[in-house]
Parts: structure tokens; sequence; C-alpha cells
DNA sequence: ATAGCGACGCGAAACGTTTCGTCAAACAGG
DNA sequence: CCTGTTTGACGAAACGTTTCGCGTCGCTAT
């Protein structure tokens, strides 16, 4: 509770002084910042970061925003971004949006209204207008993570979705694999987009036609997976293999799978982008690719506070980070 | 951007009267409220809660501290907390102690610094004083969750720990186990202490004899009940149930009970006291206790809310929220 | 009539910082 | 020796609110 002015009176020096010392904005003799520290230490003083704000205006804290902090990828990215954030000194404002964008809208506007240095956004990336609109509600340094928007207003760090396709095609095609179903998300929404289009890409480049009826679109609610799974298992020819994009689908799938009877590998292998699922004492143990979220994290940092220190500022700019297939038992070849 | 100064303007009113509008902290002539109201939507004025919050001495924020929030059940207490608090107009500001004592201390004081409206801490309740240090360290109205401490300075809400060990022994006793190991956390922090004592006791209930070389303490980690799930199971004698209270016990004892080519219910029954796990689609269902994060959300809101609002300040209370337990595939029945 | 009171409105101080502009002293170059 | 510049320190204003205390008005009860 101790405040500045008794800083200043312990050190018989202006309050203009010490709040020079402790932000090295003007020169103070060597004399003075002795006096001055000592004093701090003596009556323990913290500044306030309440008026320091105020006056400044600009906190040291910075926002995260996504759309469900309890899908574990989000939990990660979290953990992540907090201990990446802390380590410079700044604090996270959270938030979820809860996948809507007006709420998403909206806890910006809270979030800028509290001064935040900063925000860190897995963005909703659907209603009208969704960029202009971000663009119009943001005048804080942002970084998008794991969806990036057509137009490149903002910094964002993702996925290599593309070449995480190609991993996952190919491991599929080297085991036998022709009838692959593959479920996407929503249009509109890079990170389901960029799977899709890097799972035709390499199909082509594999030279196995792609049958349509076993792509799926859209599929991003458990429950959804779960029907799309049973349509998909008994049609006439079905998939002998199971793309899933992330851990909704993959439980969907695997539930699916589970209320007719089947079961992976026997019956069908299953593999999917999102590795954030039980891969060790359950059956079957997924083969999926590993996003690495501290790369992402630290990367989403290090855009984040370029901006905010104003070194300089480039055109937006796009990072993909590579994921790493981890194979499981979930893939079985077939002739 | 707009500011208070500009509504006054437009309005022709004094700022004070403005304020006095808005917050209704005084008498103001329907007339004029009428008139500042009209004034405040036409130049789009927001509060700035910065300024406000310097000069009331008190934010609009409460902070949560969680050891991990890469815990399924940390990340769905975020969000359900989150939830809560933002319907009554009150926004997050989230850290991680990384279940270290020290990092909590810090973060608590950092959050203080903030002016937190109050706090909700899953406490790490270890080191030395710890209680001491705390009640020493926060000046906010507080509660804690999961974790309760012996001494009751502040509100608490925690799984009804009892119950839930009731409900475990109850049906593994139905089910014919007599032979049953138990892991507890560490000593000392209270969701794994009463779960050991509940299990006694009800074991003591039904009339068994606990043998005490199938209770391990401590195993905390994951990689601690993977090595004591492969000495249980080793033994001459091993057990026919064992019981896990977190998930990252019931994580470690599915990779060992798979390194050692044991998996239940076939050769072992295992049952969790933490419902955050997989549960369709994978083999084995875990039969676990099904925590009640939403009550448990509300009701540390509520508790919190009073001592913010200064309604009453009664003694600290400790609300204990029921589990319920879901009946899968990971137990069956022995002779 | 007038003292007293409630309702209403306002100016100014306060919250704890940072920063602007000023000033004295010390120092450099001619 | 004078002028111009740098260094070091300070007082006061500013950030955008809330709140304290005061003043004015109209009403009621004496």
């Amino acid at each position: 509770m101790a405040t500045i002015k008794d800083v200043a009176r312990r050190a018989n020096v202006s309050v203009t002084t010490v709040s020079a010392t402790i932000n090295g904005t003007a020169p103070v003799s060597d004399a003075l910042k002795a006096r001055v520290w000592a004093a701090i230490r003596e009556v323990g003083y913290q500044p306030d970061p309440i008026a320091r704000n105020l006056r400044k205006g600009v906190s040291t804290t910075i926002g995260l925003i996504v759309p469900d902090i309890s899908i574990p990828w989000a939990a990660h990215l979290a953990k992540s971004m907090q201990r990446a954030f802390s380590e410079i000194g700044y604090n996270m404002l959270f938030a979820s949006s809860e996948d809507d964008p007006e709420r998403e809208f909206s806890e910006i506007e809270v979030f800028s209204a509290h001064r935040v240095a900063g925000l860190v956004v897995v963005p909703t990336s659907r209603g009208e207008n969704y960029s202009a609109r971000l663009v119009e509600g943001i005048h804080v340094p942002t970084v998008l993570v794991d969806r990036v928007l057509p137009q490149r207003h903002f910094d964002s760090v993702t996925d290599d979705n593309l070449l995480g396709a190609q991993m996952i095609v190919r491991y599929l095609h080297k085991l036998g694999h022709r009838d692959i179903a593959f479920m996407a998300g929503r249009t509109g929404i890079s990170s389901s987009d960029e799977r899709l289009a890097g799972f035709r890409r390499t199909m082509d480049e594999t030279g196995v036609a792609i049958r349509e009826e076993l792509v799926r679109q859209p599929v991003y609610l458990r429950d959804q997976a779960y029907a799309t799974v049973q349509q998909l298992m008994t049609l006439r020819d079905p998939p002998t293999a199971i793309v899933c994009i992330n851990i909704a689908q993959l439980l969907g799938t695997m539930a699916g799978l589970g209320n007719l009877g089947l079961s992976a590998p026997d019956d069908v292998s299953v593999i999917s982008f999102d590795g954030f699922h039980p891969a060790e004492g359950w059956s079957p143990a997924i083969t999926s690719l590993k996003q690495d979220i501290a790369t992402t994290s630290t990367r989403a940092a290090e855009l984040l506070m370029a901006r905010i220190r104003e070194e300089n500022q480039p055109e937006p700019q796009v990072i993909r980070v590579p994921p790493s297939l981890q194979i499981r038992s979930s893939c079985r070849a077939v002739a």
C-alpha cells in the first residue's frame, strides 16, 4: 500500500525523481538512484498498475480469447501462452467465446476497455462481414491463432495443415488405403479448409481418385460425427480409413463406431489431426498428428511483443508450425 | 473513446450529474436523467474501467488461479467459472500456479496489485506455513475450490469426497471385491486426504479389512502411478480392483497396465474419482464419479459475490457438492 | 412569515502514476 | 570570459473517473 509519495518523502527527493529512477525515463545521478532504491525497499513500494495504466493509456495485460477452453487443445494453448507471457511480465485476461461471433466481439470490446496491451484470439471466423467487423473492433496489437483469415490484417500462427494432411494421406496410402473418408468442418474456417485442401492435393499427388461420397462436410460437432460415421460405415462400399480433423470429430467417430459394434483398426482405420486424446492405456491408441503448441505459443508471443514494442510494423505475417506424425495402433495395412 | 466530459458537455450538465445518473449514487431529476442517457447514447460513451478502478480502489475483475489448466477438470472449471462471472458483469484474470506454492503466492500478489474484486483459488496447499502465508497474502474476498484448508479462513467449495468414496467402495464391494488398491495423493491435500479417509471408513463399515500394502501414497504424478500399478499387479496376491483419485493417476494406471499386458476389467477392475476421461468409443470405458462442476462454479460465484457485496460476513463456510457414480465397463464382478 | 429540511445540481479534490516544461548548475568550446 | 549545451532535479498538469462538501431551490411545519 506504499505509494510513490512515501518513497519520495523517505528518500528526500521529488516524486518525479522516483518515477524517473524506476522507469529510467530521465537521467538521475547515481547517488540519488541509490537513495531512491533503498527507500523503495524500505517502504516496500510496488507501483500501482492501475494508476500506471490510466496515465499511460495501456496496460501490461494481454487478452486471450478461445472458442472453448474445455477443449484440450485450447487448454494446452492457454497454459503455454500464460507461461510465455508471464515470463516477460505480462498477465492474462481470459475469456471464452463459446464459438459465438457475437460473444467474441463483445469480449474484444471488454478487453479493449480494459486497455489490454495485446490480444491473442482463436477467431470464430463466422458470420456476416466477419473479417471487417474484426478489423473494425480491434485497435490493439493482435495475433490470430489456429485459424487465419483470407484478408491478412493480423499476424497469425497456425499449424502447417497442408503438411499435416500430406503426412496423413501418405501414411494411409503406404498402408494400402484407397477408400479414405474425410470429415471436414465448416467451410470458411481455415484450419478445416486447409486440411481438406491438403487432403485433396495429396490424394491427387498419389494418383488416387477421391470418392466424393466419403468426403463429408460440415461435421464439427461430436454428434454429427457420431451420425456421419454410421452413415459411412453402412455404405455398400465403406471406407477403409477415416480422417478426423479435431477432437470433437474423433470422440464422435469412436463412439459411433462402438455403437455399430465396430472397432479400429480391425474394421476401419482411424487417424486424427488433433493429438490431444488418450494415447496410452486405452484401446485403440489413436495414430494422430501432434501439434507443437509450445512453438505456436512462443511464436505468437514473439509476434505480439514485436508489435507492442513497435519495433517495426511490417506486413502481417503468417507463421505455420509443422506438426509431427505419431504412429500408434489405430491404423492397419490393407490389401 | 468518448469520455464522461463529452457526455456532460452534450447534455449540458455537470460531470458530477452524469456520474450520478450512471451510478445512481445521488438523486437526479427525471428530466436530466433522460437528457444524460440520450447524450450517452449519442456520443457512444462507455465508462473507462481503469479510471473507475483507480478511483474506487477495486475493479470488476476476479482472478482465477489453478494448478494446471491443461488438466481437463481445471479447464472445465475455468470455463464454468468464466461463464458464471461474465453473466454478472465480471471478467477473469487467469493464472496457473504450476502446482508451485511460490508461483501461487506471486500470482496472488500480482492479482492483488491489479485490484481484483475477488479471487478463486485451487490452492496448492503445500509448503511451510502455507495457510498462514495465504491468509497473510490475501486481502480480498476469496473462495477456495477443490481443496479445503484445516483452518477455516476462507469460504470453500469442494466435492463431497466422503460420499464419493462411499459410492465407490460400496459399488466395488457389491461386485465382490475385497482386495482393493487405493492410490492416495500427497498428504495434506484435502481432496486426497478426504478420499482416503472415506475409503478407510467405508471399508470399515462394510467389514472388510484393508490390506495396507495395497494402499500407496503418495502417488500424484502419472509416472508414479505407472510404476505403482506395476508393483501392485506383480504382488503375490494382487488387488482385484484399483481406485484412482485423479486423472494423472488414471492415465498412469492405464498405461502401466498396458505395459504389463494386462487390461481392465479382465485382469483388474479400475475405478476413478475423476470423471474427465474418454468415456465412449475407447476401451475400457472407465467407471467413475462425475463431478458436478457447474454447481461447484455457481456456488463458488455465489459465495464470492456475497463477500464482495459485503451483504454480510458470516463465518467462512465449506460447501460440499455431491458427485454421482457413472457405471461403465471398467469394473467386473469377482467371485 | 420564516426556520428547517429534502431534493437537486455543481465545482473541486482525490485516486497514484507519468510526463511536460522549467530551471539551476556544471561543463564545453571559442 | 562569455555563450551554448548537457545534466540533474523538480513542480505541476494530466489520465477519467467518483465523491465530498457546498449552494440553491421549493416545500412543509411552526
